[in-house]
RNA sequence: GGGCGGUUAGCUCAGCGGUAGAGCGCUUGAUUCACAUUCAAGAAGUCACUGGUUCGAAUCCAGUACCGCCCACCA
């Protein structure tokens, strides 16, 4: 046999990067260059990574997901896209470079605004272009010529665009308000880049003049003097209006005691003192009742002058002495060593938020939501979620929100027009804009036109609020349509005991390294396979080999028809049809019935279906069965030729649209092997795999039974 | 405190109203003839628990128990 034209066993890796770079050549990626047959369109955003970032393997899950749907709308003919692009991620591309200069000595704000952004350009130039080529190396067939970057030339103008359209429609102000406030960033964060940690501290119960306080940060409290009572708590109802000369930190304060609801009775003493500066419901009341807001703690996390003697150093590492100095005044009546409750950090640095008040542009979401009417749509399943639960998550979200604070403290990102003091936009706002920024907006492109709204949108459910919501309301707001209205979240890919990937526990997997060992096509499957939508997945090297063997199966079934079956050329197909033996008319009826099947499940976002019923019928059906059962009429033994020629023609053409069938989800072997069999095929050099027709119903094999 | 998901064969998971499924593992056997990254045959589960609806329930409803996630909350 020739072993060297035809290897017993297939390497991935020797054919994957040549094919990738084919298809790419070609323009196969490029709806321009679509059969575009159907009459329909189809049109996908690709999530964009970070871009000084490394694809990680829920990258691998998202790419895998999103180059079924495209090949799969590809092959039907449907004139196709799939818009790839990054993010320029402020906090994180700036916290990355931050640290690498650092280590040559060089501090961020030493160097200067200037030069520090012109080394965050220069390390994106070096890395920017390592996430594109490793989703080529995915697979993923999207149209790299429409690339873009929420930093590019037009993506800033589509940022600039959207801000003063919702600044001039009230829907974009600025104020001092209350913010999460990230002192190692030094950046104000939105609420959804909060994260809660449970932890267990000391609660510390005070003698505040009549009554007893409890806190867990007496650091903050230097300079409290209204008491907030319960209105009918009966412990403190006498106290109510009083003044009272209070003993305290610097000194004695003259305290007022007031009541309100937002004080309840079972927490801690049932009195509290206010923060205005540091605390969200305080400040609120703080509002309430026209009571001055002064800063305690400053940007950096520091106490300031206010704190006495304390000044200027770090608020929570000063706790014990103030508390110290409590003590010493009698003013500690007792702390409880076992507080539990969630501290809110930073979600890109771990970091304790420091809640205080500053100036900040805010998007005015509430305000939006309405505008925008999209909980009626989403009620009204006019946009919908697979799966189907998350439409209450999205539901609760919406109708709780409170006003987006967009602007961040960073030099990495998009300027905020008009505004002079250096702030940049949060990152998440410009991905907001996404979907239609990415095809043009804010002109009315032919892009804009063919492709806008998108077909669908695909990613984790862990940035449901972070980007998708916010996409719906903007794109609405912005251009009048929802910007998709089908939604398919996925889930978390987890280590094999089942925790969550991250670089401190060091079981991060990178889809490369898995690529070498076992191939692309593995990978992919055995992230899509045996696995429910939006359910999490732990990442199992034994599924790895196990659909390694199955690429291996695509490869010697192509081997063997290579062996077995001489030239034959497809178009004399229905002459020779009526001499196929009866006995195959039973997989005819089973092939049909998987056609059926598999259309169905991907149109309806069921890949793990699909996948596994295609992996079922090639290895047992079509490999067990039907291979061997042909094995006899291949061999010189009898038959008669045209007995023989229908067999191989049966064979041929049904392999033919099984790897048509597959192609999109394990594109690498279905386009080596096709390309093998290319003379079986009767395929002429410039026709691919990627761009042949879905089959649809029994029109191969129709003739093939009488 | 509110919401959601999970609990199915030794392991990892699909299925979600009609006689329990897959992959891996295990047992037995085969093999110069596409593939040992193989083939054939097989063992293996009161589908967490309790009640209910139904002719019929892993599948629907109510509840319980564990595991996990999200949201709210630093009084």
């Amino acid at each position: 046999m020739d072993e060297q034209s035809f290897p017993k066993s297939y390497n991935p890796s020797e054919y994957e990067p040549k094919i990738a770079h084919q298809w790419e050549e070609r323009g196969f990626f490029k709806p321009e260059n679509g059969r575009n047959t159907s009459g329909k369109k189809f049109s996908i955003p690709m999530p964009p990574p970070n871009v000084t970032g490394r694809l990680h393997i829920g990258h691998a899950l998202t790419a895998a997901i999103e180059d079924i749907l495209t090949r799969f709308h590809r092959l039907r003919g449907d004139e196709t896209v799939w818009v790839p692009g990054t993010d320029h991620a402020g906090i994180a591309t700036q916290a990355v470079v931050e640290r690498m200069l650092l280590k040559q000595g060089k501090r961020r704000h030493e160097m200067g605004k200037e030069a520090f952004l012109k080394e965050v350009w220069k390390w994106k130039e070096e890395h920017g272009s390592t996430i594109s080529n490793q989703h080529r190396r995915l697979g993923a067939s999207c149209d790299w010529s429409r690339e873009r970057f929420t930093l590019d030339e037009p993506y800033q103008k589509a940022v600039q665009a959207a801000f003063l359209h919702l600044k001039r429609k009230k829907r974009i102000f600025r104020g001092e308000y209350m913010v999460n406030w990230c002192p190692k960033d030094r950046t104000a964060l939105s609420d959804d880049e909060v994260e809660y940690k449970k932890t267990t501290s000391k609660f510390y119960y005070l003698k505040y003049g009549p009554v007893v306080i409890a806190t867990a940060r007496p650091e903050t409290k230097f300079l409290d003097k209204t008491i907030v009572v319960h209105p009918k708590d009966p412990r403190y109802k006498k106290l109510i209006g009083k003044t009272f000369k209070v003993p305290w930190l610097n000194g004695t304060v003259n305290a007022r005691v007031i009541a309100d609801t937002a004080s309840s009775m079972e927490t801690g003493t049932g009195a509290m003192t206010l923060t205005p500066a540091h605390s969200f419901v305080d400040f609120e009341l703080a509002q309430k009742y026209d009571l001055p807001v002064v800063q305690i703690i400053d940007e950096r996390g520091l106490l300031t002058k206010h704190a006495g003697e304390f000044a200027g150093q770090k608020a929570h590492a000063a706790r014990e002495a103030i508390v110290e100095k409590l003590a010493k005044l009698g003013l500690v009546e007792k702390i409880d060593e076992s507080y539990e409750h969630n501290l809110s950090v930073c979600y890109r640095c771990g970091t304790p938020i420091e809640p205080l008040v500053s100036k900040q542009w805010f998007v005015d979401l509430p305000a939006l939501v309405k505008d925008t009417d999209i909980i009626r749509a989403i009620e009204k399943d006019e946009i919908r979620f697979i799966p189907a639960r998350f439409k209450k998550v999205a539901l609760h979200w919406l109708k709780n929100i409170r006003p987006w604070c967009i602007s961040r403290q960073l030099w990495w990102g998009h300027p905020i027009p008009g505004d002079k003091s250096g702030d940049v936009l949060d990152t998440w706002f410009s991905s907001s804009l996404w979907p239609f920024a990415i095809v043009g907006w804010p002109n009315h492109s032919s892009d804009y036109e063919k492709f806008y709204p998108m077909s669908v949108l695909e990613t984790g459910y862990d940035i449901l609020f972070f980007w998708v919501l916010r996409m719906l309301v903007m794109g609405k707001v912005l251009t009048g349509q929802f910007p998709f209205n089908t939604v398919y979240l996925h889930g978390l890919v987890r280590d094999r005991e089942g925790r969550k990937m991250s670089k401190s526990l060091g079981n991060v997997v990178d889809p490369l390294e898995v690529i070498e060992r076992f191939g692309t096509d593995a990978l992919r499957l055995s992230l899509v396979a045996g696995t429910a939508p939006g359910a999490d997945m732990r990442y199992s090297e034994t599924k790895l080999v196990g659909y390694r063997n199955f690429a291996n199966k695509i490869w010697n079934i192509s081997r063997f028809l290579h062996q077995s079956i001489t030239a034959h050329d497809l178009a004399h197909a229905p002459h020779s049809s009526h001499h196929l033996p009866k006995e195959f008319a039973p997989y005819i009826k089973e092939y049909n019935e998987l056609l059926a099947k598999v259309t169905r499940n991907l149109e309806e976002y069921r890949f793990s279906s699909a996948a596994e019923q295609l992996y079922e019928f090639i290895w047992h059906t079509f490999a067990d069965k039907v291979l061997e059962d042909s094995k006899p009429y291949l061999k010189d033994n009898g038959h008669s030729q045209a007995t023989q020629e229908a067999v191989s023609i049966f064979l041929l053409m049904s392999w033919k649209e099984l790897l048509i069938l597959l192609h999109p989800f394990m594109p690498f072997v279905t386009e080596a092997v096709y390309d093998r069999l290319r003379a079986l095929f009767n395929a002429k050099p410039d026709e691919f795999l990627i761009i042949e027709t879905w089959p649809t119903k029994q029109e191969v094999h129709n003739h093939l039974l009488r």
